[in-house]
Formats: C-alpha cells, sequence, structure tokens
DNA sequence: TGAGGTAAAGGTATCAGATATCTTGGAGGA
DNA sequence: TCCTCCAAGATATCTGATACCTTTACCTCA
C-alpha cells in the first residue's frame, strides 16, 4: 500500500540510515579502492528509490569516504586529512582567537613531529625536508630585496612544505594528515606573521637559520636538541603573530 | 535548446560546484545558526533543478558545514570535530600500526592539555574533570571483583571524558574538539589497552590514583607537574597497548 | 596476427512532476 | 489568556526519462 518510504519523526532520514549502514560497512569490511555496487542495485538493496542512494552517498563523500565520478561506481577513498581543513578553516574565520589556539596545537605537535622524525627519518625523508628549505632559499632572493607576491606565496608555501615533510618523516601517519590538512590554515597565518617577524627586525634568511637548525638536528638523529629547536621556532612565530596583530588591532584607531 | 545543465568532463559536477559556492559562503559570511534559502530558491538562483541543490546540500551536510532537518531550512552549524572521527577510525581500522599512531598524537595533545589546564582551568572546568573522576570511582567497584560489560563501558566512558574534560578546561578550543573526536576511537583503544594493564598487574583502582594525580596537579596550578603527571600516563597506556597486542598477534587471525 | 577504431552496455548526472510528512505561525474558540 | 486546529511552507522521497561518460568487446583493416 505505501509506495515510498517517508522518514518518521523519531527515525533519521532513509538517505542517513543507508549512509550510515554505508559507512560502518566501508569503515569496517571494504579497503580503500574497492568499489561499492552501482546506485540501481543499492537502491534494490536496501529497498528506496535510486535518488535516496544518490543523497546517501553524497553525504558519503561529503564526509571523504567515497570518491564518485560519472560512469564510474563510487570507490572507497583513502583517509585524509581534507575533513579536517574544514574545521580549521571555520574556526580560524569565526573566532579571532582561533590562531592563536592553533600555534598552541603546532607547539606540541611540531615538537613532536621533530623528536620523532630525528628518530626515524630514513634518506628519502630528509631529501624531503632539504627540498623544501632549498625551495625556501631560491625564493628568498637577495637580503634585503623587497619579495614579490608570488615570491612570498612560493616562500611560505615552501616553509609549510618544510613542517609538512618533517611530519611525514615522522612516520605517523595521523600527524601527516594533520599537517597536511593544516597547510591551507598555516599559509594564511604566515602571511600574518611574516609582518610581525619584520617589525622585531628579522628577515627570512633568520627563518631559513631556523629551518636549517632543525634540519640539521634531525639529520643528526638527535631528536631532542630537534625538539629544541622547534620549540624556540614556533616560539618565535607565535611573538611574530602576537606583534602583527597588535598592530592591526591599534591601526584602524590611528589619528582619531 | 539545452534544457538540462549536464556536467562536463573538464567541470565539477553541478552539484559539486554549488556546494563549492555554498561552503565558500558559509565559511566566509555566514554565521552558525543562520539559515539558507529554501531548496526552490536555490534551485532558482543556481538555475538547477531542486534535486542538484539536494545533493549539494547532502554533501555540506557530510562535510559538517550545515544540519538540516525536515521542515525546516538548511542552518549553518558551528563546527565541531566529527569530520575528524571518520578519519581517526578509518585510519585504525585500516592500519594496525594506527593505534600507535594515535597514541603518539596523545601523548603530545595531552601533556599540552594538561600544561594548559593547569594554568587556565577555571572553576567549572576543573568541577567538570572531577565529575568524570567521580564516574570512574562510581562503576570501578570493589577491587577484585570483576566488572559487567556495562560497568566497562561506563568506565571507559569516564575515562575518555576525563581527558576530553582536561582538554576543554585547557581553553583551547582545537583541543577540544580534537578530543570530541578522538573519543569514539579512544573508548576502542581502551577496550585494548585493559587487557594490557591487568596482563602488567595493574587494576583500575590504579588508573584512578594516575588520573588523581593529574587532576591534583591540575587544581595546584602546576603545568610542569601535570605534564609530567599526564606524561607518565600516556606511556603507561602505550605500555598496555604493546602487551595487550602482542597478546592478540598470537592468536589466530580469521580470514575473511 | 595485431592494432586501432567503433558501437553497445552499463553507470552516473540531471531534469520534471507528484505525493507524503513535518514545522511553524496564525485564526478562532473556550 | 491560553489552547486547539488548520493552512502554508519546507523537506523527504518516489517514478520516469534523457544526456553524457566509461569500459569493454567486437570488428575491420593493414
Amino acid at each position: 500500500m505505501s509506495k515510498s518510504v517517508p522518514a518518521r519523526a523519531d527515525q533519521p532520514t532513509a538517505a542517513g540510515a543507508v549512509a550510515e549502514h554505508l559507512a560502518q560497512m566501508i569503515l569496517g569490511e571494504l579497503t580503500p579502492g574497492s568499489s561499492l555496487p552501482s546506485e540501481a542495485a543499492l537502491a534494490t538493496r536496501y529497498a528506496v528509490s535510486r535518488l535516496t542512494i544518490r543523497e546517501a552517498v553524497k553525504l558519503l563523500e561529503g564526509r571523504g569516504l567515497l570518491e564518485i565520478a560519472r560512469g564510474r561506481k563510487a570507490v572507497v577513498r583513502e583517509p585524509d586529512g581534507a575533513a579536517f581543513a574544514d574545521f580549521l578553516t571555520s574556526i580560524i574565520r569565526y573566532d579571532p582567537k582561533g590562531l592563536f589556539d592553533l600555534v598552541e596545537i603546532r607547539l606540541s605537535l611540531e615538537v613532536q613531529s621533530a623528536t620523532l622524525a630525528a628518530k626515524r627519518a630514513n634518506r628519502a625523508g630528509i631529501a624531503a625536508i632539504e627540498s623544501e628549505l632549498q625551495g625556501m632559499r631560491d625564493t628568498a632572493g637577495a637580503p634585503g630585496q623587497p619579495m614579490s607576491d608570488d615570491q612570498e606565496l612560493s616562500f611560505h608555501t615552501h616553509d609549510v612544505g618544510f613542517h609538512e615533510a618533517v611530519a611525514l618523516a615522522s612516520g605517523n601517519r595521523i600527524l601527516g594528515f594533520l599537517f597536511e590538512a593544516m597547510a591551507q590554515p598555516l599559509r594564511e597565518g604566515f602571511f600574518i606573521s611574516r609582518r610581525g617577524h619584520e617589525k622585531r627586525g628579522h628577515t627570512r634568511h633568520d627563518t631559513i637559520e631556523a629551518h636549517q637548525r632543525i634540519l640539521d638536528c634531525i639529520k643528526a638523529g638527535n631528536g631532542r636538541a630537534a625538539a629544541e629547536a622547534m620549540r624556540l621556532h614556533i616560539k618565535d612565530t607565535e611573538r611574530d603573530i602576537r606583534v602583527a596583530l597588535s598592530q592591526l588591532a591599534h591601526q584602524p584607531v590611528e589619528h582619531s
């Protein structure tokens, strides 16, 4: 008698229920790379219309569990930190204090990251870190010369890349993904912190030297020293941000 | 001549494009709690069918940016760490080493968490931590007595709650959300680590005492001592997991 | 025999039109 | 004043169809 399966008030929606069931299946049994049955097949199995299946699958795509392409079945996705990126972005946008919260998180994660990298980094991992540092040098230009916007973006990208490379070299996959997710918010943060950096009389070559010290400790396999070098560097960044933001706060009321 | 707007190969799908546009709007201008226009209105604005809007909105719901309820417009959601939970779960499920990676992350985050909580926790924050610890005591039962499954679940829930309460008391919102996201994977991990805990001759009352020490340091406002107490506790948990997993490794593994 | 092109089959993307149910707010009565 | 009930607006889902993409198997030609 009932052709449709409308959602009841006390029950989640049909699409949500299907999505939850599929999510359990994906997280439980299926491995990344394997594919789901076709939409039509799933519609038959769950006794709902194909549209409901589409909505369920879209939910899971949003959660980062599936990859959907036209003409192909939905594929279980390798986990990555993309889902976390939205969250960090919204935190920073909605909350002015968010940037300091992020620096505090970095302080603990990066120190751990450097410690582990010093213990475990293999040749490829160290080469990746060196490559990013070289990229910073290449785009830094001559001392005293102002940087173009392109150069600055490239410099920050290599800076973020350096920290991401250290995280990857730590051998801890979660750390790697966390830094991947932090990359975008971090780049935004670096544009801010650089103002403070200059205001405090430092140059980008000081930044490069700080990174060089961290790399040296990692290459030497000295976890404790690497941790300390990283801690000093992050603390310095925190001061940069504080100076830059306090300037921003004073600017609007200038000459009033 | 073209009534529909089919997706081009080199372009993202219509639903994806709408979702991306809405996401930028949500992260840029809208504040949590405000609501989107109705599906019909959005369909008109973007010149697509209502179905496409529904799929776009489902994508964003999956990303945790929107909350959708029947009969009401879609509402911009307060950011939370739910999106991160999927990721952690999949890491742990797909990768046997994932649990140790998670413990390493905890080691750095929880030490930071305890340090900050000792500095910043207000009365309400400390009361919340105390409440969870009391919850552990209440469900622990008499020494030597075996726990029922319900009791054990409750005990672990309060244990996780303790750590989450410390994170919240740190005043760092990102830390709070990270622990919220870790709660579920952590509970699973605790069921594993408890075996090792007992195997090593420890009881749940030892666990309670370890937590009590952490709480005392936080109440005393001694960040350094709180950090050290937390570090010892996490290191102990790591040993528990190692012992438990080495036991599991000797048991036959089922194939699918 | 092998290489390249092509058409069919299967899959997703999207549209259109309808019905069911829920939420909310206002009209009307006790 | 307060409660009840109904209508309007919103979402949830279904059915049926068309367009386009991907894969594969087949067929042709060198």
